[in-house]
DNA sequence: CCCCCCCC
């Protein structure tokens, strides 16, 4: 028997070849919602076909240079069969090689395509182009059954994903995973969660419903590669997705997600950090990736929004390199499981820039958060943090309460704070100075701290190894050190000695609590040195003052709050508030 | 089928 071989086959199934074509007709079809569609007659000169539909991303050619007559090079196509038996070429990616001018007229002379004569391409594969066939390499031989959505499997694009093709598997990196959320409105109640997915064509959001949570839901892990398929492909709703595609995904009873092992070509999940120095350039309302170290966090918060809704919140203080904070606020959940101690590096896929304060930094539902996240940039920020970041006085992009904070500083100099009895009634009171370190005692100012992170307890030593916590009731093998200084202040008129904790003594020492506790035990001239180096700095301290009791005696403390670096126009304010005070 | 991105 003599068979003909489909010539051009071994070219067909390798599948990288694109074909040049003429686009004899374009015209708009009439679609419900969503973007506009697009329909071609195109001809390769022997035969015309005219279901040729143009991927929506595309639209733009429709509405310049693709007209009839003009030479198109159809780069990535897929095939589907409408439930009419029709078939369909989608086209995903196409130049125009030649406009209609330059071609001036029609090419050859081509007749309608005959269905019947596909019979053969058909069974070498529904598709010239796309979907391309995975090779069998790709699936791990490693893999356990099931592992793999099959030998038949087609992995597809997904800028190829269109409504119009119902067969489709994708595989593909989970870049971003919500949280389980309820709604209730006139339409009914239910609960979702959604999550987007990357390839190295583009990206898609999928959510799934109610029962489809149930079985999804912990299945579904961010960072990790899944084979997706059989789900609903539906016009996005731009308005409330920045994702570059014209789709998304509702899964249903009958979609399939399955882990795969084969990570190879999915682009992991990649962010472009914005240098917190450079935030300042940025418009409003532009989403940014950052990283940071936690400096400092308020306590979470509730607030009710507009819309009378009770929510959490929290903000977080980051610094990096460039010595600059921004203040960015963590909402929900995140807000209320984030937890600051330990100074963890921060880092934020997706944040929004507010320009409220200046500029600072929103995370949004499409945001991701991550905290001590698992990459270089993050060993970089915290080595450096560790060892000199830790001690700058940085300058914030967010100066959330500078204009009722400056109006608040209550400027006095250290013998006013004597004369008016400050602190001396039932509550603490506040000021603010300019002064110079002139000693700081460098007997006890360290101590053993418990190691717990949310505990600073001195521990006692049990001279076994062991370190008891009174207030964890535990014993550890380890302790953390803390320091807690006494200094002396003067300025022009007087000298006071306050107490400065943790925070602050390592501003004024240049050094965190650690190092001088290695200094102290290893080199006691360094350790020495620190407190020399210390002494006849200025800055300005922002203190408390309040009346302590101990053993029936009564007298004022003061504690160090914040340590700012002196800038001129703050010494020039508290020096005109001085000479306002002696002028009235 | 959601679609909330908030507050100072």
């Amino acid at each position: 028997m003599s068979v003909t071989l489909t010539e051009g086959a071994v070219e067909i199934l390798i599948g990288i070849l694109a074909c040049l074509c003429v686009c004899q007709n374009i015209r708009q079809i009439t679609s419900g919602t969503g973007p506009a569609r697009f329909r071609l007659m195109m001809s390769d000169g022997q035969h015309y076909w005219s279901s040729f539909l143009l991927a929506t991303h595309l639209n733009h050619l429709a509405e310049e240079k693709l007209l009839p007559n003009c030479v198109c090079k159809l780069k990535k196509t897929t095939t589907n069969t409408l439930s009419d038996g029709r078939h369909v070429v989608v086209v995903i990616d196409m130049d125009i090689l030649q406009s209609a001018e330059e071609t001036g007229g029609k090419i050859g002379n081509p007749t309608p395509f005959n269905t019947d004569g596909m019979v053969l391409l058909k069974l070498a594969s529904p598709s010239k182009f796309s979907p391309m066939k995975a090779s069998p390499s790709k699936f791990s031989p490693k893999a356990s059954p099931g592992s793999s959505p099959g030998s038949s499997a087609q992995v597809n694009p997904i800028a190829g994903l269109n409504p119009y093709q119902s067969k489709w598997t994708i595989r593909v990196r989970v870049a971003n995973k919500s949280n389980v959320r309820t709604w209730s409105n006139s339409k009914g109640e239910g609960k979702l969660f959604s999550f987007e997915v990357v390839d190295k064509s583009g990206e898609i959001k999928i959510t799934a419903f109610n029962k489809e949570v149930d079985k999804f839901f912990s299945l579904v892990e961010q960072g990790k590669v899944y084979y997706i398929s059989k789900a609903t492909l539906k016009p996005a709703n731009k308005q409330y997705s920045t994702l570059k595609n014209d789709y998304e995904i509702t899964l249903h009873a009958n979609s399939s997600i399955i882990p795969c092992d084969d990570t190879q070509d999915v682009p992991t999940v990649h962010c472009d950090f914005v240098p917190i120095s450079e935030l300042e350039n940025k418009d409003n309302d532009s989403i940014i990736d950052v990283i940071g170290v936690c400096k400092s966090a308020e306590d979470v918060s509730r607030i009710t929004t507009k819309t009378s809704r009770e929510v959490s919140k929290r903000a977080v203080n980051l610094i990096d390199t460039t010595g600059k904070v921004v203040t960015v606020t963590l909402w929900g959940e995140e807000a209320e499981k984030f937890d600051s101690s330990g100074q963890p590096v921060v880092a934020i896929k997706g944040a929004r820039v507010s320009d409220f304060g200046g500029k600072s930094l929103s995370v949004l539902f499409s945001s991701t958060v991550m905290v001590n996240p698992d990459i270089p940039e993050a060993f970089r920020l915290r080595a450096w943090y560790d060892q000199r970041g830790f001690k700058l006085n940085s300058q914030s992009l967010t100066e959330t309460r500078s204009v009722s904070s400056n109006a608040r500083m209550n400027w006095k100099t250290l013998s006013d704070v004597k004369n008016e009895h400050m602190g001396q009634g039932e509550k603490a009171e506040y000021f603010s100075c300019v002064a110079t370190v002139l000693y700081i005692r460098k007997e006890n100012c360290l101590y053993q701290a418990c190691p717990s992170a949310d505990c600073n307890k001195k521990v006692i030593d049990q001279q076994n190894g062991l370190y008891r916590c009174e207030k964890c009731n535990r014993e550890f093998h380890n302790f953390k050190y803390r320091l807690l200084l006494s200094a002396n202040l003067a300025d022009h008129g007087d000298n006071q000695w306050v107490t400065c904790f943790q925070d602050t003594a390592e501003i004024l020492l240049g050094h965190s609590a650690d190092t001088l506790g290695e200094l102290r035990d290893t080199d006691e001239t360094a350790f020495d040195e620190v407190f020399h180096k210390a002494n006849f700095k200025t800055h300005i301290f922002k203190n408390r003052v309040k009346l302590e009791t101990y053993n029936d005696e009564s007298r004022v403390k003061v504690t160090v709050m914040e340590v700012q670096p002196v800038d001129h126009r703050e010494y020039s304010r508290r020096l005109l508030s001085n000479i306002w005070k002696m002028a009235s």
